[in-house]
DNA sequence: GTGGTCTAGACCACT
DNA sequence: GTGGTCTAGACCACG
């Protein structure tokens, strides 16, 4: 049995910066920071920066310009596809959770519907 | 920046024994394992244990029969407080996390009510 | 049978704090000493002040602000509901011991009752 | 400040002797232990129980026979002194403790009366 | 500086 | 054997 929740560190950094991308806290085009002062931002290696990034760059989510840095690629295309892939992500986890919990699937629709209309009503 | 995802061990057990309560994987009245078998289990020191177990008793979730063991209470209506209990923490994740890639609270129920469309037709 | 009056002293301190409260000691907002202070005063270790603390604040009387200190809430209901469980501690305790005596509980009012009168008398 | 409830062991050990005879644990007339006896059993040292019953020798609620070793007085009278003197202590104990708690005498009286009303509905 | 978490190890009480 | 308490000391996060 494991509970630490270690997810990989690179996939953090990853997951990261898409939501940077999609919040356009980073924006089509944007340089990004060094390796080096990302590695020291985030108080990890340069290497678990560099699978990061790497792996970005396969998604064709950065370019690499060699000597000048890394960039967000201006494929506007590309935040649109990312959002979709973390707004999936989350709904895929909290169905997997809730189904674990044993709620049918109009349960959960039903649950949501009523959190968030609770939520509305705090707000008033 | 925070990257690991380091919810205090204790709360993840806690957290823990509670699904397995929810999902009947410990049965109410049913004896957990010593705490120093748990520290064992789980490889935590028996401290760390003994914090989340005593939380949980605090809850009234566990009863502590000192010299025999740790129980699940034997009252039922605990099973449902804590299934309330872990859904809403659930929902109100996602809810943030969903927000925080600026969906409106009816884009998050649309979305969710698809993903749940399409999970039922890839069974189909 | 057991005769050191040994109550965990983290739960003698969570006492102690909890009257300080009702006796307005410790005012609604106020910061507490930190626990390595409390732990000189009282001469106990680190951990059993902040197993102390940490009870008091899950039950919501203080709050803590992590690289502030811990404060006493500012909810004027909290000094209400912990007047009442103080109170009705110590009946429980006056009762237990005198019902051991095997005193009725026409008794036990009445003894009370004269007790107080007395105690009137000596003023006067 | 003081936490530890440390009353001197002998006076735990005196009034617990005391409170043996008025429930008719012991008798008047009975033989105690021998002290070595006691002294094992309550895991004490043989002086601390020597201190102690010289104590109640003192005031006559223990005869010394030279040899035989120690008995609980004949005379009648003390058990009814002895459960007015333990009586008396419990009550001074909680009206200072509710004192403490800035209770007047009429509400201490109020207070009490009403919990045993409601230890009352409990049976029922 | 503040509080929070975790470990290691000791000792106690109960069955 | 069981759980409960306490200490000493380390390391982390926050301000």
């Amino acid at each position: 049995m494991k509970f630490l929740e270690d997810r990989p560190i690179y996939k953090q950094i990853e997951e990261h910066i898409k939501r940077q991308i999609v919040t356009k806290n980073l924006l089509p085009g944007e340089k990004l920071p060094s390796v080096r002062q990302l590695a020291i931002d985030l108080t990890v290696n340069v290497n678990t920066i560099q699978r990061a990034l790497s792996s970005l760059t396969d998604e064709e989510i950065l370019e690499t310009k060699r000597g000048l840095g890394n960039f967000v690629t201006e494929d506007s295309a590309v935040v649109h596809r990312l959002k979709e892939e973390l707004i999936h992500q989350e709904l895929e986890r909290v169905y997997v959770q809730l189904k674990a919990l044993e709620l049918t699937d109009d349960e959960i629709i039903m649950n949501l519907t009523q959190f968030i209309a609770e939520k509305g009503e705090e707000k008033s």
